[in-house]
DNA sequence: CGACGCCTTGAACGATGTCAACGTGCGTGG
DNA sequence: CCACGCACGTTGACATCGTTCAAGGCGTCG
């Protein structure tokens, strides 16, 4: 917290970065106030609202982005239609494929999104220069892997029960990532549809399940957004650990 | 190649790399011979019969390999036996988890695999001192991100059919690079059981499947692990390309 | 009030899993 | 060299889970 407070003195420190809640966190916390200056002079903040699309599946990039809040899904499509989520993006994270043209994922705001966008080439020339700024982009990348990785697990040998309990506890600790207490409640960032596009479901056994856990008291369903969690561990249970 | 030609007559570089097929694959392709010389300095190379495991799921990691040839195998398995395999790394890709002790997945041979190992601290070392390693790192783990968000879409959205035709297609293209022609033949790296893993099915459905393909004329089965895909184009539509 | 979007619920169906028998190739030991 | 056992794969019959199709509920907005 020292760093941000000089920075709050630091005339060089952009002011669009100053009051930035990622200023220390993701891509952004590798920089120096004189980086930042630099990158911040062909940045832009934007609000965006959910069901937005930011960048299409077979479109050129032409812009990087930093998630500022919200939350953004990255998903696939086939021919006839079949969709499937392939990843849930949250603040701080580096929205973008560095280095390809094509993009082979189209990404969509799920909830509403601030994001601080920047021209691919400016970014790309950053990073070149910047041993850091790659550095935390490798770490970012290694944790989305790893995401990925536990999430084919789930896609390929889980339950419809279980894979509706994983999706829950994905949320859960994605929305209070430090959140130490045996209970938790929050809203659900996406549609029944779209969470059966992220498991591999239909629609409706995402419903069935979901009541199932509510009849079972593992979870409360306030409204269909809207969800408690009294016992986390029990939840942990149902989606196969 | 001129660079090959010229390591041929450095006498700095190491004997161990000179004859290495990896020597410009990699990452050791980022790396001059002076670098090259001082990795090799704690590097060995070893040959790995099929079935030995190379790392442990929740063992600390001590070591760095290149895959210099052959087929490994990544794995998560759950409490109860479960067991999805989250990807496959061929000849020349980096196997470990840079920066983290843990691993999150195990590693097996598939096939018989010859590596180049280097302890994990001599490596994270040079990656620190050298941003082109690093680079190509996150290239690769790039790679991987992808792959594995294609593979999502095959364990979440496909049949089993589907499932089936993806597979014999990743394998042969990753078997052939740069094969151009319209039929291929090659050997499966894996068992039935391995396959079913890979593609969470059972090993019945896997077989069926094989043997629908081949009623159909769309493979040919040499035996259980040699087999013929005259037309490629025809396989890629049953995969619901 | 009606229409619409989103979700839930029910009933029937179908794809894949389960369980069990059988086939095939291969190495081993008689 | 054969007989046997074993690992691996195939095939069949049946069970099960998740999908499909269809109806209905609930909240919101005109």
């Amino acid at each position: 917290m020292d760093i941000h407070r000089k920075d709050v003195h630091n005339s060089n420190t952009p002011a669009l970065c100053r009051a930035c809640e990622s200023r220390h966190r993701g891509v952004c916390g590798a920089l120096t106030s004189e980086q930042l200056l630099r990158l911040s002079k062909h940045s832009s903040r934007r609000t965006i609202e959910a069901g937005t699309e930011l960048v299409g599946e077979s479109t050129k990039v032409k812009s990087y982005s930093n998630i500022i809040s919200g939350v953004v899904k990255l998903s696939k499509m086939m021919a006839d239609g079949r969709q499937q989520i392939v990843g849930l993006q949250f603040a701080p994270d580096f929205l973008g494929r560095p280095f390809r043209s094509e993009n082979g994922v189209s990404a969509e705001a799920a909830t509403e999104v601030k994001v601080c966008s920047f021209p691919k080439a400016v970014m790309e020339r950053m990073i070149s220069e910047m041993p850091e700024l790659e550095h935390k982009l490798l770490d970012q990348t290694l944790n989305e892997l790893d995401e990925a990785r536990d999430w084919m697990l789930t896609l390929g040998r889980k339950t419809a029960g279980e894979k509706v309990a994983s999706f829950l506890l994905l949320i859960a600790t994605h929305a209070y990532p430090d959140n130490e207490a045996d209970s938790v409640e929050f809203e659900l960032p996406m549609s029944r549809v779209d969470i059966a596009d992220f498991l591999g479901l239909t629609m409706e056994t995402v419903s069935r399940q979901l009541t199932k856990l509510r009849k079972d008291d593992v979870i409360r369903i306030v409204n269909n957004r809207q969800v408690d969690v009294p016992d986390i561990p029990r939840l942990s249970e149902r989606a196969g650990f």
